[in-house]
DNA sequence: TATTTATATTGAACATCGTTCAATTGTGCG
DNA sequence: CGCACAATTGAACGATGTTCAATATAAATA
C-alpha cells in the first residue's frame, strides 16, 4: 500500500497519540511497543517514524498529554475541593497517579537520549502544573514573605512527588506506611507553618 | 564447551554480580544486557539464568548491592560530617546518587512482573539504610515526642527522594533549580523544627 | 483528461533483546 | 576405569527499535 488519504496528517497524528496513549495506560513503559500503536491504529511501524520523528517522539507526546489530563485533573480538584485548596492540591497529585499509574509512571521512566531535550510544548505544559501549584502557594503565604515562592512551591512538590512515587513503586507497603497522603500533606503543612501560614485549616 | 571448574559457585555468583554491577554503573538500566555481563565474565547467557534464576533476579542482586554500598556511604557522611547529623544525612543521600546516577536510577527503574516480590536479602538491606536515617532522626526528637519517628522518619526520606529524582532525571535543571540539596534540606529542617528539634543549627 | 511529480506508506532487513532447553562435555565418585 | 551427575553452551524463538528502498496513490501540471 502507498499513499493513502484515509486520514489527515492532523488526524493521524491525533489517531496514533490516541491509540499510544490508551496503550501506555494498557501495558505501562516496559511493555510498549510501537509497532503495536501503528497494527492498531491501522498503520505500520514506519509511520509513526514519518508522523513523530522518533519513538521517543510519540512517548514524549504521550507524556506531554498525561501531563495536560493531570493539569486539568488538579484544577477539577481544587474547583470542587472544600476550602483547604493545599490539601485539593495534594490529594489530586496522589488521586491521578494513583488513578493511571502507568500513564504517571511512563513520564518518569522515559529517559531522552543523551544530548537530546524535550521539546517546547512538553515544557510549557509541565510549567503549567507546576504553575497551578505555585499560584495555590503564594495565595496562602504572607504576602511580604522573604521567599522565592516560586521555588519553594516547587520544592513542595518534588516532597508530594517523593512520596507519591513510593506509593506507586510499592515502597512504602514494604515499609507499612499506612497513609502516605496524610505523611505528605503533613510535611507539606509543617513547612507552610514555618513560613507563616495565613490561614491553617487542620 | 561443558561443566567447568573455573570458579565455585560463589566465585561466580561473586564474579557475575561484580561485572553486573559495572555494567549497570556505565550504561543504566536501559542499556542492561545480559548476554553482556556474561560475556564480560567469559561465560555466555544461560548461566546468568542458572544463577540467579532469572535476569530480574541479577538486577535485583545488582540492586540489592547498590544499596549496601549506599548505607555504607550513609555511615561514612555520619562519621566524617560535622556536628549537623542531619545535614550529613541528606548531603549523603544526594552525593551518593549523583555520584552513582545509573546504579542510583536502576534501583527505581527495576520493575519485578507482576506478583513477584523481592528477596528477603533485598528487603533487609532496604530498612538498614531507613534504619539510619530513623536513628538519628529519633535522636534529634524531643524524647517525649508524640510521633511515630518510623513513619516521620520515612516521611522525610520520600521528601528528600523526591528532591533528588528531579535532580538526576533533569527535572530540576529545567525548573532552573540553583540549590536542590539545600532546598530539600530546608524542607527537613522545617518539619523537624516543627515537632520542636532539639538543637537547631543555622 | 493524461502525464508527471511529489509524498505517504509499507514491510523486509538488521542487529539486538530475554528466555528456553536439548545437547554436550567436563567433574567427581564409586 | 567407567558411570552418573551437573554445569555450560549456543541455537532457536519471538519480540524489540530503526532504517530505507520500493511502491502506490494523491496532487500538480500540461
Amino acid at each position: 500500500m502507498g499513499r493513502r488519504s484515509d486520514h489527515t496528517p492532523a488526524q493521524l497524528r491525533a489517531l496514533l497519540l490516541g491509540e499510544g496513549h490508551r496503550l501506555m495506560a494498557e501495558v505501562g513503559y516496559a511493555g510498549f511497543s510501537g509497532r503495536l500503536v501503528a497494527r492498531r491504529a491501522g498503520y505500520t511501524v514506519g509511520t509513526i517514524y514519518n508522523v513523530f520523528g522518533s519513538l521517543d517522539g510519540l512517548v514524549a507526546a504521550i507524556n506531554t498529554r498525561t501531563f495536560a489530563l493531570w493539569a486539568e485533573w488538579l484544577r477539577d480538584a481544587l474547583e470542587r475541593g472544600g476550602e483547604d485548596r493545599i490539601a485539593s492540591l495534594v490529594r489530586g497529585y496522589f488521586d491521578f497517579a494513583l488513578a493511571h499509574p502507568q500513564l504517571w509512571s511512563a513520564i518518569y521512566e522515559h529517559r531522552l537520549p543523551d544530548g537530546a531535550s524535550l521539546a517546547e510544548e512538553d515544557l510549557a505544559h509541565r510549567a503549567e502544573l507546576t504553575g497551578i501549584v505555585e499560584d495555590e502557594v503564594a495565595l496562602v503565604l504572607p504576602a511580604d514573605t522573604e521567599l522565592d515562592v516560586a521555588r519553594f512551591a516547587r520544592s513542595l512538590i518534588a516532597s508530594v512527588h517523593g512520596h507519591c512515587s513510593y506509593v506507586v513503586s510499592g515502597s512504602f507497603a514494604l515499609l507499612d506506611e499506612p497513609d502516605p497522603l496524610g505523611s505528605a500533606l503533613a510535611r507539606v503543612r509543617e513547612s507552610l507553618a514555618y513560613h507563616g501560614t495565613l490561614r491553617q485549616i487542620s
